[in-house]
DNA sequence: CTGAAAGCGCTTACAG
DNA sequence: CTGAAAGCGCTTACAG
């Protein structure tokens, strides 16, 4: 492998002129250019990344943290990010922590992180506190999707309203009797969808007069297999729910799968709407709210660009208060959803109409 | 960010001192090597990687080269290689090059790989003679999941025998007209999945006597969309085949799909089989081949590591002739598969007797 | 527009 | 078991 030193000899020049010449810095002749880019290209030289890292300060890497790569959700976030890091000439540190509770691998204690990367992309991930803390002491330009860190620019969607939409389609043809799946809430305030889905069915159900009654509301871990398993509990209630918003196309699938096996007929007995439009809800006929997951990954990797570019501008954090990666008004992107009706969903059909009636009424008036 | 010299003076001892005692090495006394832990801890110590490659030659990073993060398949094989190799203290730098075609990123163009990596693994992904190339003269250990070249070590399956499975499977339940929707066939001799797939599926069709008519044949993309577009090929045809032996699962799950648009009845009309064991295959209750992809990830990252090792032990390679990373004995992990039968498979239905029979007859006539 | 030289923060023979 | 010193291969003020 050939060094700088070598170019600069073959082009006769010194190593700084090299430097400046293959990196396109201005104030370098248009002679001396070529002649080293000639001298670089006969020799094949490339600059050895991890020198330059160590005297620039800078690796062109940006570490990307998610809980799982096996998800469709995230593996479209990573796809759509990596993309445009890629394009703008930085490398992605791929770091699967393995879950998203307590126990999963934490980004300190491993050393993953600590002076390797330049910026962080955080993937529908909650940190933990420790983990905050080394982020900010390390003042990395960070760039979330799907939760909220004051400081921090975000990409997500609006939940309350993606769950108001679905929730509200299956009012509008006519369901009284709507059950909920989400997922798995958890106690942390800046992940915020497992809640905010959950809001927008509530008040969805509210605002048209109707109850929830405690046995229509389910929690799952947001596969396939979690969504089957709430389909047993929801569909073998008597009277069963005619309709329900779950939270996520992947637990839909399961719920499908389990009316499929208890023979309950979609749409006929059981509406069903989900979200995200994966890759496979046309396979169901999955009536769904979509979220344009890559452009999510995409637009999150600009922020962090812009971010990284400010910082280059400024040069090194002069002191904390001028910290530009932590800003107070950092930007929080909402991207569009919307709702994609197919053949999950259909009108309320009054199959049972006395006992069905029967049950909306009661339900109401059971309500607080 | 404190510096190993900062940890040295607290400690009272010399940087080298500090540098052998934190990374674990021996002939530093037990004394010493606490003094320096506490400082160390005292000081919030994490040594540059940057630094420490520079100086030792060594990134701790592994390059894991894959054609799209978002296939299941491939999610799962960087799921299972990243584990291991972080558990071995080695990063992931993620290389999604977008395409398996001609047009993709190239690892070489875009110097991602050069002084960046101590190792790359490619995941069923077909390097191209110049790719081969510079990996070969940065003499970087190299190993492949899927595909088999000379002097790297792999791991994979036996596809031929896969398909034969599979084949026999939908022989012995009967079907005699069998169909087979497979991955394009590439150029490669390395990349050798999709015409492997196709052999065994022949092979197990001339050894039964059964001819395969060129219309029974069909290539797709590995999609879900490519496999319901083959399907509908496939099952506008008159007569229908009874079976398909698809090659793989996503593939299967769209061919499902259209079997379902078009009302033929699986498994009463039509047999399916597919490969893989896709995490939604038991959703659609699809017999398949099962391949544990996860493992094979694991597997490779094994392999990798011991490469590493050995080439650790022996420091730099001398000469070409004792070059380790590219043995000509390199090893070839073959990973064991099996057949999982659900629903989508039943014994042939003679619904039609006459016609099926009279198929089933001229086809094998034909046969050459 | 260009060069000499310091410096980035480690690791690694070498010597003792 | 420990230290002084060279060296990894760049980038970046600084000076001209």
């Amino acid at each position: 492998m050939s060094r700088i030193e070598d170019v600069a000899r073959i082009a006769g020049v010194s190593t700084a002129t090299v430097s400046r010449a293959l990196r396109g810095l201005p104030k370098v002749s248009e002679d001396t250019r070529a002649r080293v880019l000639a001298a670089a290209t006969e020799l094949d030289y490339v600059a050895s990344p991890t020198a330059a890292s160590l005297a620039s300060g800078k690796t062109r890497v940006v570490g990307v943290v998610v809980p799982y790569v096996t998800r469709w959700y995230f593996a479209q976030l990573i796809s759509g990010a990596s993309r445009v890091l890629r394009d703008h000439g930085y490398h992605v540190l791929l770091l699967d922590v393995g879950d998203n509770g307590p126990q999963r691998t934490m980004l300190l204690d491993s050393r993953m992180l600590s002076k390797r990367v330049d910026a962080v992309l955080v993937l529908s991930l909650q940190l933990h506190a420790v983990e905050l803390d080394l982020l900010r002491r390390l003042r990395l330009p960070v760039v979330t999707v799907g939760t909220r860190t004051e400081g921090w620019p975000s990409v997500s969607i609006d939940d309350v309203e993606v769950a108001r939409t679905a929730t509200r389609h299956l009012v509008d043809l006519g369901h009284r009797d709507i059950a909920f799946v989400g997922g798995e809430p958890t106690p942390h305030p800046d992940f915020a969808t497992p809640s905010d889905r959950r809001r927008g069915y509530e008040e969805v159900m509210a605002e048209n007069g109707l109850t929830v009654a405690p046995d229509r509301v389910v929690s799952a871990d947001w596969s396939v297999r979690g969504g089957a398993a709430a389909g047993e509990r929801l569909l073998s209630a008597t009277p069963r729910p005619t309709a329900v918003f779950v939270a996520s196309d992947e637990m839909a699938m399961g719920l499908l799968h389990t009316a499929g096996r208890l023979g309950v007929r979609v749409p006929d007995e059981l509406s069903v709407v989900g979200v995200d439009d994966h890759e496979q809800a046309w396979v169901h006929g999955l009536t769904t709210v979509s979220q344009p997951v890559q452009h999510e990954g995409e637009e999150a990797s600009r922020l962090l660009l812009e971010a990284l570019a400010r910082r280059g501008k400024r040069g090194q954090a002069p002191d904390a208060r001028s910290d530009s990666a932590h800003d107070a008004d950092a930007e929080a992107v909402i991207v569009p959803t919307q709702l994609l009706v197919r053949g999950s969903t259909g009108p309320l059909v009054p199959a049972l109409p006395a006992e069905r009636r029967a049950h909306a009424r009661s339900t109401v008036q059971a309500g607080r």
